[in-house]
DNA sequence: AGCACGCCGACT
DNA sequence: GTCGGCGTGCTC
């Protein structure tokens, strides 16, 4: 007899395995899909990991109801990297299963009551509930387990459909059913036999009373020989017919209509074109890189903002490309922009797929389908995309390698692209090219240390000089009274002077909203999220008070909700306060707000994009989403409104962060042609990070940061791994953290930090406390922690008191 | 993630 | 008393 461990969709610890009837023996593979039921009735889609002959002592087995696919979804590439995530990041295969399958391709069975029609009509034995199900079934033979909690208007329902059953009223099935739907479209032919010009030149003869019909016919006869194969929709569009008229060709046996499927995501012509020279120090980078992969997996290419790093990538993607094998771009979600596409899209037509969260379910079935058979043959993607079932990879490019945005935070798997990357490139015997302006400290660390290829091009392509960069102090320029609006006299006139000059500015305020607080003048009470810790942000345009952390939203209070003063006064500000101000002090210039808010819609970032390049917009305010993947010719001027809030978070990290940011931000001024000018308004302008920036020195920062991590005993000297816990009591998260924490404490010492409350201590109804373990940079050590930790984690939910904590384990955090 | 089971408060 | 709420445990 022959077992199959099998990976299902949820958060379980461990594989399940199933039996495999003889009868499927021959169907069976690793990384197919298989319907195994679970529990009482619920059935699944889950996939093979393993086929074996050893049957399990402890429990019976269920069999393996249908094999899914002729061909597994995954190879067993995958398989292992799936094994490598869960293992690395503490969680479930389960957890990678759902965050790597496209949703249409994840089965789970819906329960469908049927009407049992040998009932009959006697419902005397039923009670309120029952009756009216049975009614509804009566009528409409079949019912949803949704349906029936709507007839019932509450959630559970299952005593009543177990009534229903027991008296025979209705029959259940767990329907399991294929969620995608190919694409079918109305092509139009002539009809066999019809093809010839002989065969057709009677025709026009009879169509000769029919002009429409005539029209609609040459219509035809000139879309079939310029493109091949006509779309209905086309044909009617084209050719100005109705669908009667069309209807009317195929009634006289001249035309016919059929159903076909089509391409989702077509790839069209394949087209490799790279028409363009390297400059010197270009050649020099991209030698040094491929040197560089003769010896070592992993190449560093720091490259400042605007050096052409992208060439380089088009030549390595050329190169990996003739030897057979796939390439994967990995960029941050919001970097994907269309510029960045279409220019791909130039070099290599006909190759490239895209995947982000912005596909729909079916479009990503076909990519996924696509990549496996390896169709498409460079992927350029966000995170997730390094999850889909590559063949054979050959490539790994991540650029804008420091992003934080590249670790999933939410749900599991909690897994970093870049460290994942490299291991997923390992099973390929594949090459990572990491690029950054700005590299994140442990990837120039490694770089350093010579784990990594470390290749520098530090000359702007086409010879643009760096942007100056001015600090201007806001406390002496509050003290002459000269901040308008938040304006600093300096920024003012900087901005004044572009739109004269005919040039776009683009202005940088690291918060959403109108302002992040209301507060009493009176008594200072700060409204606050009923749900989390946190002070709420006024949203102006909408006139609402929004929870950033729960998104809840609140109406705008006009009365203090302690003293019941009506002094309520904004504090600070945001993207939406700029962009008031803005219209004040430049009432003829065109401004706009990049923000999360302004950018709900599917395609409006892009649209914004596209806005700047035609210089329809003179002033862009935003937040982070203007540091990436934009641009743009004509802006020479950036402005930072607040360096203040970047280098005051709590964090180990800021002074990195603040200094990618600014640097990053300030790369988007004078790309073309002239210097950029960028203004940092701050009021501790003394601060180091502000001296880097002024210097363009990331070498500088990097010193000056390693030797605090190394001090502190942080990344990368150590890697960091969190821990929260969840609860919506308060006292019962902390006694909770106290207990682990004390548990932890013997075996790490210093190298536990906490446990504490973190500065949000409360989100969406949940208490919050968090520990940071100190890994050391042993793998071996590290697995022993891990192992440790994952049996305290279930030593602590045995006891009564805490199982219904929820503990949540961060590895790597950022 | 479901779904079953069991223990508790608020209604007929 | 019973209905229906929610917390808890189990699924190969």
């Amino acid at each position: 007899m022959k077992y199959a461990d099998v990976i299902l969709p949820l958060a379980l610890p461990r594989n399940y395995t199933y039996a495999v009837p003889p009868e499927m023996e021959a169907s069976v593979q690793p990384g197919s899909r298989v319907a195994v039921q679970l529990g009482k009735q619920k059935r699944y889609a889950g996939i093979i990991k393993r086929i074996h002959e050893q049957p399990p002592s402890a429990y019976k087995t269920k069999p393996i109801q249908d094999v899914l696919d002729k061909e597994p979804v995954v190879y067993p590439t995958q398989l292992a990297f799936w094994e490598w995530i869960a293992q690395y990041y503490m969680c479930n295969e389960g957890d990678v299963l759902n965050a790597a399958l496209p949703a249409h391709l994840k089965l789970s069975s819906e329960t469908v009551l049927l009407y049992n029609d040998a009932f009959g009509d006697d419902f005397t034995d039923l009670n309120d509930h029952e009756y009216l199900i049975a009614e509804a079934l009566q009528i409409r033979k079949e019912l949803r387990i949704g349906e029936v909690q709507l007839i019932l208007d509450r959630l559970d329902i299952y005593s009543v459909i177990k009534q229903l059953i027991e008296k025979r009223v209705c029959l259940v099935y767990e329907e399991l059913k294929e969620s995608y739907k190919a694409k079918m479209e109305n092509y139009v032919s002539l009809q066999p036999g019809l093809e010839t010009d002989e065969a057709l030149a009677p025709l026009f003869d009879e169509l000769g009373r029919a002009p429409k019909q005539m029209e609609l016919l040459l219509a035809y006869l000139h879309l079939v020989k310029t493109q091949g194969a006509v779309l209905q929709s086309e044909l009617l569009k084209k050719s100005g017919a109705s669908a009667a008229q069309l209807k009317g060709l195929v009634d006289k046996g001249i035309l016919q209509v059929e159903k076909r499927q089509v391409d989702r995501v077509p790839l069209g012509k394949m087209e490799t074109q790279l028409d363009f020279d390297l400059s010197p120090a270009q050649e020099k980078a991209l030698a040094g890189v491929r040197e560089g992969f003769q010896e070592k997996q992993v190449a560093l290419l720091h490259g400042v903002t605007s050096s052409g790093k992208t060439q380089i990538y088009v030549k390595l993607i050329e190169e990996a490309l003739s030897n057979g094998k796939q390439v994967l771009y990995l960029l941050p979600e919001i970097a994907l922009t269309a510029q960045i596409i279409r220019r791909l899209q130039k070099h290599f037509a006909g190759q490239i797929g895209i995947y982000h969260s912005r596909f729909s379910n079916n479009e990503r079935v076909e990519i996924w389908n696509k990549v496996k058979s390896g169709e498409i043959r460079i992927v350029l993607g966000a995170r997730s995309s390094l999850l889909l079932p590559f063949r054979d990879l050959g490539l790994i490019i991540l650029d804008e390698e420091h992003d934080a945005s590249f670790k999933q935070h939410e749900p599991a798997p909690r897994y970093h692209a870049r460290d994942a990357a490299i291991y997923y490139a390992s099973l390929f015997k594949a090459k990572v090219l990491l690029g950054s302006a700005t590299p994140a400290l442990e990837s120039y660390f490694n770089a350093k240390q010579g784990k990594y290829v470390l290749v520098e091009l530090n000359e702007r392509f086409g010879g643009i000089d760096m942007p100056d960069i001015e600090i201007v102090d806001l406390k002496k320029e509050n003290a002459l009274k000269e901040v308008v609006h938040n304006f600093t006299s300096v920024l003012r006139k900087e901005i004044s002077q572009s739109l004269e000059a005919k040039k776009q500015v683009i202005l940088f305020q690291n918060r959403r909203g109108y302002a992040p607080f209301l507060i009493c003048t009176t008594c200072g009470w700060i409204p606050n999220c009923k749900q989390c810790d946190v002070s709420l942000t006024y949203h102006k345009y909408q006139d609402k008070l929004s929870c950033h952390y729960c998104g809840t939203r609140y109406p705008y209070i006009h009365v203090c909700g302690a003293c019941g003063s009506q002094t309520l006064q904004t504090k600070n500000f945001g993207t939406e306060k700029i962009e008031e101000d803005l219209l004040e002090l430049f009432p003829k210039a065109r401004i706009a707000r990049m923000d999360l808010d302004a950018i709900r819609s599917k395609d409006s970032h892009n649209k914004m994009i596209q806005l700047l390049e035609q210089h329809e917009i003179d002033i862009l305010v935003g937040t982070q989403m203007v540091v990436k993947g934009l641009d743009f010719a004509n802006v020479n001027l950036v402005g930072i409104l607040s360096a203040d809030s970047l280098l005051s978070y709590p964090d180990f990290r800021v002074n990195e962060r603040a200094f990618q940011l600014m640097e990053q931000v300030s790369g988007r001024s004078g790309r073309r042609d002239g210097k950029g000018k960028v203004v940092i308004q701050a009021s501790n302008t003394r601060h180091p990070i502000l001296q880097f920036v002024v210097e363009h020195n990331y070498k500088k920062m990097y010193e000056s940061e390693i030797a605090e991590r190394e001090q502190f005993g942080y990344p990368p000297f150590y890697r960091l791994m969190k821990i929260t816990l969840k609860h919506k009591q308060q006292q019962t998260v902390e006694q909770a953290a106290m207990v682990l924490g004390n548990w932890l404490k013997p075996h790490l010492g210093h190298q536990l930090v906490g446990p504490a409350a973190p500065l949000v201590s409360r989100v969406r109804g949940f208490y919050l406390q968090e520990m940071l373990i100190k890994l050391p940079r042993d793998s071996k050590k590290i697995t022993q922690i891990k192992q440790l930790a994952k049996e305290m984690f279930l030593q602590l939910t045995i006891e009564k008191q805490f199982r219904s904590v929820i503990i949540i384990p961060d590895v790597d955090c950022v």
